[in-house]
DNA sequence: TTAACTGTTGATAC
DNA sequence: AGTATCAACAGTTA
């Protein structure tokens, strides 16, 4: 899925529709899909939508949330009145044909509006949980790339303890949280390091660059609306568009943008990792 | 037809 | 403890 920028894309729409609602009833079309009980969510009023790392929570009263991780293939899809009448918030064809498939969850809301979950391959969940849980969930977590009390130093610090490739460390959402497949090859592409360099042997310099690299792409990424590569979308069922500014993800045999050589595509721990041969030594 | 691939991350086994 | 591999699943591509 769906790595921070496209996350925080849905979280910035559903902020702009979903507080004040009240989630009027909730159907599992998958079981495995959702974690928790209705009872404690239905009735309540969304008090307000928040991300940590790749999870997004929806507030509700008496310390009750919703987490919800769309893994690989999850979509978030909101529809309301106006998107029926063609108003502020159209949506893309196929949205007016859910529940599909692949939809898991259908949660009915206040003023007619619907707030549908599919995810193809069902590594997707919805959790309802307390604040407490909540935040033993969240304890598990680095802090996010993009958190304004992370820092350079921090992120050195991460590199420093481990000898995996730096690629390998940069991913680890228990050091480090939100930078998923294609955020790590572009920022790695962008601060020219090579991928399977051990993350101990790099320099300061070196992991400030790539510091700086990796809040770049991942900026990119929240500007542009996050990347479609296949399933995922925004809340209203259109594509993002960093998929048409990739340094280096899915570009094999393409030019590298620092230098001209093109760009190949090995596996490293499991995950095709694009790179540069030339500049990325 | 079959095998390998896919944006994630937890469990498991060294 | 730290690290590497596999598995969860469904669909697409080679």
């Amino acid at each position: 899925m769906p790595e921070l920028p496209e996350v925080e894309t849905i979280v910035r729409k559903l902020s702009e529709h979903l507080p004040g609602k009240i989630i009027q009833s909730v159907s599992v079309q998958h079981p495995k899909s959702f974690l928790g009980s209705i009872e404690l969510i239905k009735g309540k009023q969304v008090l307000g939508v928040s991300r940590r790392a790749k999870i997004l929570r929806i507030h509700l009263p008496s310390e009750t949330n919703i987490l919800i991780h769309l893994k690989m293939t999850g979509q978030l899809i909101y529809t309301d009145a106006t998107t029926r009448i063609g108003g502020g918030h159209p949506t893309a064809d196929w949205v007016s044909e859910l529940p599909s498939k692949h939809t898991r969850i259908t949660a009915e809301l206040s003023e007619s509006s619907m707030l549908f979950f599919n995810d193809q391959r069902l590594f997707g969940w919805w959790k309802v949980l307390t604040d407490t849980q909540v935040a033993a969930e969240f304890a598990k977590l680095g802090l996010d790339i993009i958190d304004p009390s992370f820092s350079a130093e921090q992120l050195f610090t991460v590199f420093q303890r481990t000898a995996q490739p730096v690629k390998v460390a940069l991913m680890d959402g228990s050091r480090v949280s939100g930078v998923g497949n294609i955020y790590a090859c572009d920022a790695l592409n962008l601060a020219r390091i090579n991928p399977w360099r051990p993350a101990k042997t790099l320099s300061r310099v070196e992991s400030d660059r790539l510091y700086e690299a990796a809040k770049t792409v991942i900026y990119r990424g929240i500007e542009l609306g996050g990347a479609t590569i296949d399933d995922y979308r925004d809340v209203a069922g259109f594509a993002g568009q960093y998929q048409e500014k990739v340094l280096a993800y899915g570009r094999e045999g393409s030019p590298c943008y620092n230098c001209g050589t093109p760009i190949l595509k090995k596996k490293l721990a499991g995950r095709g990792t694009y790179f540069c041969p030339e500049c990325q030594k």
